[in-house]
DNA sequence: GATGGTGGTGGATGATGTCAACGAATGGAG
DNA sequence: CTCCATTCGTTGACATCATCCACCACCATC
């Protein structure tokens, strides 16, 4: 039986919430992405080097994912000791080292994103496409709304 | 200008938004817990047993939290170090050990409570009431799986 | 060619996530 | 009552993650 209580409790609470729905999905993603030699992080990086036509910088990685520059390092050390993405010195500004998915890179994210997709399907499975485009939207504006780090429009 | 790509980039990705939404609060309400010598996840084991009126196993709190049982025995051992919660053995069953919040815990729940919700308003801030109300039923939702553990409606 | 700012790298340290193994206690079967 | 499977708490080990700081390469300015 439920106990009501007056005071707002740890599962009324947003942060709560979103910590264990967040441990929830990795957790799911990364035991799909096993199968593929990836867990999430590399993966994140993976999907934004490949979504990159001329590349991304290490540090717009960082701003992206809300990373440590020097995590980005070994994330990208790792995906380019697997020949998913390769470094290369950007043209225009030589401190820059663009990001970009080789073609088994690619590969690799496409076949990694269809299962993760269905992994998400499988914990969304109580939600309605309405739903989940409303979970999306409201994440969306929670993360790059406020103090937008990526500085989307 | 923006380039639109056919198919889903990483911040479409609900996993990715969770991961990085919740990045974010857990900053945030560890910067304002540090205030009270305390920390995000020690912090939702302090709620769990104050809110308990007969004290909650370490078992049910590895449960809620979805955390390995392993980590409720140090999160326990620095709250009760702390003097915020006390383990008593079960008059049921021997093998439990009930946590239960000491008044300094109380104490302590309430005060960090207002500055976690503070952290947690500035950090919803373009979202209204029935919008964050909306998202913390959706997360619920995603967490507990439609059975609502507070007894909602 | 100094200076200050930025991007990438390396290292250190504490926190987390995950798993295996153990002792204590319970509950059921004989 | 004894044996056995199970559960709870605990400990230890190990990989990953978060955070911070120092360093070098490069760019821009003067």
């Amino acid at each position: 039986m439920d106990i009501e209580l007056d005071r707002p409790g740890l599962t009324d609470d947003v942060g709560f919430l979103l910590s264990r729905a967040s441990g929830r999905l990795v957790r799911a993603s990364n035991a799909v992405l096993a199968g593929h030699g990836l867990r999430v992080r590399p993966w994140s990086v993976l999907v934004l080097a490949c979504d990159a036509p001329e590349g991304v910088s290490q540090r717009e990685l960082a701003d992206v994912l809300g990373l440590d520059p020097s995590q980005i390092v070994l994330l990208v050390d790792e995906l380019s000791a697997a020949a998913l993405v390769e470094r290369r010195p950007s043209p225009a500004d030589r401190r820059n080292k663009l990001v970009l998915g080789t073609a088994a890179g690619q590969a690799v994210r496409a076949a990694a994103a269809r299962d993760v997709e269905l992994a998400l399907a499988a914990e969304l499975a109580d939600f309605s496409a309405g739903e989940r485009q409303l979970l999306q939207e409201l994440l969306t504006r929670l993360v790059f709304g406020g103090g937008s780090p990526a500085g989307r429009g």
